[in-house]
RNA sequence: GCCCGGGUGGUGGAAUGGUAUACACGCAGCACUUAAAAUGCUGUGGGCGUAAGCUCUUGAGAGUUCGAAUCUCUCCCCGGGCACCA
């Protein structure tokens, strides 16, 4: 019998092992678990391919060795089954996707079972089962609850060929991640969830992780966590100010001078001037006495506080031309809200013309003070219902907006930008600033009153970059271009004027939306100075000979330095200069340390069929406006709907939207008429938590068991690939963080450990695809040579973590080996110990061949992923024994159950033995036996291999000197020499340094 | 541009400070056979040499070390990630 016939013992056994259900994992607490997962596939109609036998087989060969090693092993399968494609193909081939579906799985189950994987299927899952997706999406409802899902339109990436819109995370290289056509940006109203709140936490997490440094510094990366200051500069304005002081104050009153002071500081003119009766006022005196000694006009911006924002109103409700804006600060509309009694009450008439008032201001800021203890801090809600504009609800630094600097009133009233820099050394060489087109300074108010003349060259120029792609925009070696607004800042450090540009290499969305140019720091900056004639200056020197003026980009200074031209920082490094800048602009109140993170809210709706719902209910007025509901956990789960045609409508709505029957609803709060929400959740939704639902899969009350999840959590083993590194295994890590925080989980961490695989490539060393057409099938490979070959052929191609070429010359090494051991099990299982045909001892010197050696070879291969040296160990195994017990032998063929289940079990049985051959203990080693009794001592002179001698283990460095000394060719060069040091590492080498 | 990997025979790869090329494929020779296949055995990095042996060799170059594929620096090439992110 020289080979086997693999399609029988294949079936044979696969079948057996089902009936005996060897691979169930049971919830004995009793026992120490492992839960080893592997990514859940995506059952596409294609089948699984080669590069999914990967980490399953890693898996399935791992988590069979610590089942053999007395464990309590969970190893899952399940199906990540909503998603784009299989809607695809439904659409193509007029199929209900749920069909297809079905379809899908079944055979890449089939598939998995016919490698002869050891998965517990009793614990399967399907993310498009709506038992499974009720649970998906009361999980949502948490995030809603807690006010991390949140709605809100804006520019996000579209796709346009799968009309839907697309997470940060799911676009490569400006192009969708799916089918890589190249993304657009849409503005749409979509729901977020908020992945930014849990930056710090995900990037700490990291810290405890067993994961290989790649990964972590991949997401660390894309979390991208930067410490910086928000600088605010004052912008130079051709405004006028006036200041009303509130009730028994007047112009010396320090609370007022001081903004007076400040306001002066920009250039711009500032009335403060003494109310009359101001212990005792009268609304009458007072309004009129305004009326007649101040000038208004449309660049005044009138400034109240107190009761001198009652008086404020008045004025407006008189004037007969608007003025730029309003500020009101701790002010309020009656008695009622105040805190105690005061003389003004009767003296003013507490009706207002809000109508008229909102007309004059061309904007209105109110301040409420949250501590005040004059105002009922409701008074900010109350005008800002009436009045509409921008309200700020603050904690003063004195009760009332009391203390002399109030930081919320100076930034209402002075037109500020704010800056965000990681290089607050280098602020003396700023020269300009520049603010992104879609800064909200910006928008069609023009609220920093931009003359007419620059402000129409902003208007072209912000409709040209918004008819932009963001490809175009980062496109490579391109000239910077921006607009002049005719605006100056101040650099609170030196006094000097920077002029402000709008830029689109500045991204209105990130960080503040503004930058501050220093252009002998900054290669962007230097770029943009250029063209515009900005001055550079030096301020950092990297030494004393580096000191002359920076004129050409190779020039601009990046590096590390010492600061010049730099007042109190001159001298110092420019780590020194950062503290001690930040420390001063904090101190002077223009200036605040703030962390940045490149990490962005997750885009999670879609506008496509197959998917969960979303499901949330919209009460709009003139119904109940309840706002957006959640449908109640008793109406869970919300099935997707039966709907004709699935195409995606491409207007941004889902085809949800187009079924009035589930659409249109009742409010579960008022009972009204209401909208359900329609668009569905991503594709990574079900794959945030599906290794939870394994611990108790088929709870119907929770999405599992508390006791349970103690029990199995967290993951033991991850296995998977490098693409998922910043969406699935970011996107899990957040909703197992979220779901920790909530106390519904007992891990704040999912995978403990996590081990990325490299591409399998096709045989011609490309990445296997159709449309190259080098797609090698594993089911052919089972077909022709039988699953135990494909299972030792594909780790042997190379070490796990490396991307290698599929290569059918391995097939026939595997195939050769294998059929080895089938004729070998016989002749060692004989009576006669030794064949003649086969024992011819010839290498019998060596007795470093022992089991116990192969023992300890493989557990510690499998245990560091590294197959392919494993089944190295094994083959030199039996190279180099002739001879075997049938002890060894059956150890033997233990040690390669986990590699090739079929073969070995089917051994197993002919041996004799009516037990699985996968239900036997790990065999042990013994330490003393694993050492060969002798050994090769290398001789070394000079570090240059002279002699090995072949001498028994331990041998001391007296003995193996004098041994290694007589050595013919070692005299010879040690001959005349001098020995000045000898090296010796015990059994293994001798080196004489000679002179 | 920045951040991670990687570069070793004809080929896939092994060795992570101590014999470079384990294991496998391929190739060559031998045995078995009427023959072939299968199987077994032997050989297989380059140069010099009859041989013993010498010498060179891990992308290129330098360095550290008694000793470097392995550590350090510079450069080249390949793969992956990020990117006008302030």
């Amino acid at each position: 019998m020289e080979t086997f016939d693999h399609k029988a013992i294949e079936k044979r056994w696969q079948e057996q092992w089902e009936k005996d259900r060897i691979y169930l994992a049971t919830d004995d607490a009793g026992k120490p678990k492992k839960l080893i997962l592997v990514e859940f596939p995506y059952p596409s109609g294609e089948g699984l391919h080669m590069g999914h036998l990967r980490p399953f087989l890693a898996g399935d060969i791992y988590s069979r060795y610590w089942r053999m090693n007395g464990y309590n092993v969970m190893y899952p399968m399940g199906w990540d089954a909503f998603g784009l494609p299989a809607e695809n193909f439904a659409i193509k081939n007029k199929l209900h996707p749920a069909v297809s579906t079905a379809k899908n799985v079944a055979n890449a189950k089939r598939q998995l079972q016919s490698w002869g994987t050891g998965f517990d299927w009793s614990r399967e899952v399907n993310t498009s089962d709506p038992e499974y997706y009720k649970w998906t999406q009361w999980i949502f409802l948490q995030f809603f609850k807690a006010g991390l899902a949140y709605e809100a339109t804006g520019l996000i990436n579209w796709c346009p060929k799968d009309k839907t819109g697309l997470a940060n995370e799911e676009v490569v290289n400006g192009c969708c991640e799916r089918c890589g056509t190249p993304v657009e940006k849409k503005e749409l109203r979509q729901w977020y969830l908020k992945i930014t709140a849990y930056a710090e936490k995900l990037l700490n997490g990291l810290k405890t992780l067993n994961w290989p440094d790649q990964v972590k510094i991949q997401q660390e990366n894309w979390i991208g966590r930067k410490e910086g200051i928000n600088i605010s500069y004052e912008i130079e304005t051709k405004r006028n100010y006036v200041i009303l002081h509130g009730w028994d104050s007047n112009s010396k009153d320090p609370k007022y001078a001081a903004i007076k002071k400040e306001i002066e500081k920009t250039g711009a003119v500032c009335a403060l001037p003494d109310l009359p009766s101001t212990s005792k006022p009268t609304e009458a005196e007072q309004v009129e006495f305004v009326l007649k000694n101040i000038r208004f006009d449309e660049n005044t911006i009138l400034y109240g506080k107190s009761l001198g924002g009652v008086v404020a109103m008045k004025v407006l409700e008189k004037l007969k031309n608007p003025i730029a804006g309003l500020v009101l600060a701790g002010s309020f509309v009656g008695p009622d809200g105040l805190q105690g009694e005061y003389p003004f009450i009767n003296s003013f008439r507490w009706e207002f013309d809000f109508e008229k008032i909102r007309r004059n201001a061309g904007f209105i800021k109110i301040l409420s003070d949250l501590k005040d203890h004059a105002v009922k801090p409701t008074q900010g809600k109350i005008l800002h219902e009436k009045l509409g504009g921008e309200l700020t609800e603050t904690i003063a630094v004195k009760s009332h907006f009391g203390a002399e600097h109030e930081p919320a009133v100076i930034e209402a009233l002075l037109p500020k930008v704010t800056v965000f820099t990681t290089r607050p050394d280098t602020n003396f060489g700023a020269t300009f600033v520049v603010i992104g087109p879609e800064h909200r300074l910006l928008n069609q108010r023009n609220p920093l009153n931009i003359s007419e003349k620059y402000w129409k060259e902003i208007q072209q120029y912000q409709q040209k970059v918004a008819s932009e792609s963001d490809m175009d925009r980062v496109a490579e070696g391109r000239k910077k271009t921006g607009v002049f607004t005719g605006l100056y800042c101040i650099n609170n450090l030196n006094g000097y004027r920077m002029p402000l540009y709008v830029a689109d290499y500045v991204l209105g969305h990130v960080g503040t939306g503004a930058v501050v140019g220093v252009p002998g720091h900054d290669k962007r900056d230097f770029e943009f100075a250029q063209i515009f004639n900005i001055p550079i200056v030096r301020v950092v020197q990297k030494d004393r000979n580096d000191s002359g003026p920076i004129t050409s980009l190779e020039q601009v200074q990046e590096d590390e330095g010492t600061m010049i031209n730099s007042d109190f920082l001159n001298g110092l490094d420019i780590h020194q200069a950062t503290v001690k800048i930040m420390d001063h602009m904090e101190m002077k109140g223009y200036g605040k340390r703030v962390v940045n993170y490149k990490l962005r809210d997750w885009v999670f709706s879609r506008q496509r069929y197959w998917g969960e719902p979303i499901p949330l209910i919209h009460c709009d007025p003139p119904a109940g406006g309840c706002g957006v509901v959640p449908v109640p956990d008793e109406e869970l789960p919300l099935k997707l709907p039966e709907v004709k045609d699935y195409e995606p409508t491409g207007t941004g709505e889902s085809p949800l939207a187009a079924i009035d029957s589930w659409v249109n609803t009742k409010c579960p709060k008022c009972g009204g008429k209401a909208r359900r929400e329609t668009n569905t959740m991503p594709q990574w939704a079900g794959s945030s938590w599906y290794w939870l639902r394994y611990s108790d899969p088929h709870n119907d009350k929770e999405f599992a068991a508390k006791q349970k999840l103690k029990y199995w959590q967290p993951v033991d083993m991850y296995f998977g690939g490098m693409e998922h590194t910043t969406l699935h295994l970011l996107y899990s890590r957040f909703w197992n963080q979220f779901l920790f925080d909530q106390s519904l989980v007992t891990e704040s961490e999912p995978y403990l450990r996590r081990v990325p695989h490299g591409l399998i490539l096709g045989p011609d060393g490309e990445k296997m695809s159709k449309s190259r057409g080098n797609v090698v099938n594993p089911d052919d490979v089972v077909a022709e040579f039988g699953a135990d070959v494909l299972r030792m052929c594909e780790p042997f191609l190379g070490p796990h973590e490396a991307s290698v070429p599929w290569s059918d010359k391995g097939i026939i090494g595997i195939k050769r080996f294998l059929d080895k051991v089938w004729r070998l099990s016989f002749v060692f299982a004989s009576e006669a110990k030794q064949s003649q045909e086969i024992a011819t001892p010839t290498s019998s010197a060596r007795n470093d061949n022992s089991i116990h050696k192969l023992i300890k070879k493989i557990s510690s291969d499998i245990e560091n992923f590294k197959f392919n040296t494993a089944i190295a160990a094994f083959m030199e195994f039996l190279n180099e024994n002739k001879e075997l017990s049938q002890a060894d032998w059956e150890k033997f063929l233990i040690l390669l159950a986990p590699f090739a289940p079929h073969v070995t079990e089917e051994l197993w049985h002919q041996l004799g033995h009516k037990d699985s051959v996968h239900r036997k203990s790990w065999p042990k080693f013994d330490e003393k036996l694993v050492k060969a009794e002798t050994v090769t001592v290398v001789v070394q002179v000079l570090g240059r291999l002279r002699a090995s001698l072949e001498l028994p283990a331990g041998t001391s460095q007296a003995e193996v000197k004098v041994k290694a000394m007589a050595d013919a060719n070692v005299k010879k060069h040690l001959e005349g020499k001098q020995v000045v040091k000898e090296i010796f590492v015990p059994d293994k080498l001798i080196n004489f340094v000679v002179k």
